[in-house]
DNA sequence: CCGGCCACCTGCGGGC
DNA sequence: TGCCCGCAGGTGGCCG
């Protein structure tokens, strides 16, 4: 599932042809996702232009007169735009039909995704408002995230990917980070220096801007809206490295559950 | 407010 | 070959 630097390649894959093309209809058809994709979403956008899109934390948001439409890929889900010739396979959930020939299509095996319609400001919509500062935006600093962890006593890599202290890092770039900046994934978020969290976050900043360079992380079934894989896997240090060596002193990488999560890293260099 | 745990759902690979 | 188990890029909700 993606991460921010797999939505952020998708959102650069699909802005050029979606941006000022329209509507021309729309195809649901399975309506049971995370939540129930928006009773009435048909008829506010048939025929409207998608005036812009963007991307806040892991959604996708297309921006028409009246209001926007939130999309999120949870674990499986893929979005991609095809000519609309493409007969819609499995999973294939959602069609937006564009005039230009071409469907935006969304397809998600697991259905954690959700294709919700929100009026007014959507960054004061339920599923926005409460969201954290973006991590490759100014606002999300080492001072910051050392102010916010005062007697926090969560594992800081829980800590790190929990959307209301910072959105957008999800489990492989928890992990990748961690080792970069050589904190060891359990130590909670309390105990940590100011020094390391600016460490921390230069490493997460970091991670997010080479994966979404490469295209992002292909692990099973993500790809880019073009349908090529993205490149991040060869790069990885840690995620589902376990038993293999450390790129950085040899030692064996370990795996551990945290929080219900697998965690890795290297038990020699992180601490 | 905080932390721990569960749920939602399908598919895949490994072990027997 | 086939079944059963554990595991998977997320995140909201419930409970103590």
């Amino acid at each position: 599932m993606p991460e921010l630097p797999e939505v952020e390649t998708i959102l650069r894959g699909i802005k050029p042809l979606l941006e000022n093309s329209t509507v021309k209809s729309v195809n649901v058809r399975q309506r049971k996702l995370r939540w129930p994709v928006t009773h009435g979403l048909e008829e506010r956008i048939i025929g409207e232009k998608v005036l812009e899109v963007k991307r806040r934390a892991k959604y996708l948001l297309l921006f028409f007169r009246h209001g926007t439409v939130l999309i999120h890929l949870g674990m499986s889900g893929r979005l991609r735009l095809l000519p609309v010739s493409f007969p819609p396979e499995k999973h294939d959930h959602v069609d937006l039909v564009l005039t230009n020939r071409r469907v935006l299509r969304f397809h998600d095996p697991r259905r954690f995704g959700s294709v919700l319609w929100v009026e007014g400001n959507p960054l004061y919509s339920p599923q926005l408002a409460h969201l954290g500062p973006e991590p490759l935006g100014k606002k999300f600093s080492g001072r910051m995230l050392f102010e916010i962890s005062k007697g926090r006593r969560v594992a800081v890599k829980n800590f790190i990917m929990d959307g209301r202290v910072v959105v957008g890092v999800g489990n492989i770039y928890a992990n990748e980070s961690l080792f970069r900046s050589r904190i060891l994934p359990s130590r909670s978020a309390g105990s940590i220096s100011l020094y390391r969290y600016k460490k921390l976050v230069f490493s997460i900043k970091e991670v997010l801007d080479e994966a979404i360079c490469a295209g992002g992380t292909t692990l099973r079934d993500y790809v880019q809206a073009t349908g090529e894989p993205g490149y991040f896997e060869a790069a990885l240090e840690v995620y589902d490295r376990q038993g293999r060596s450390c790129v950085r002193c040899n030692s064996t990488i370990c795996r551990s559950v945290i929080c219900q999560r697998s965690s890795y890293f290297c038990p020699t260099c992180q601490h």
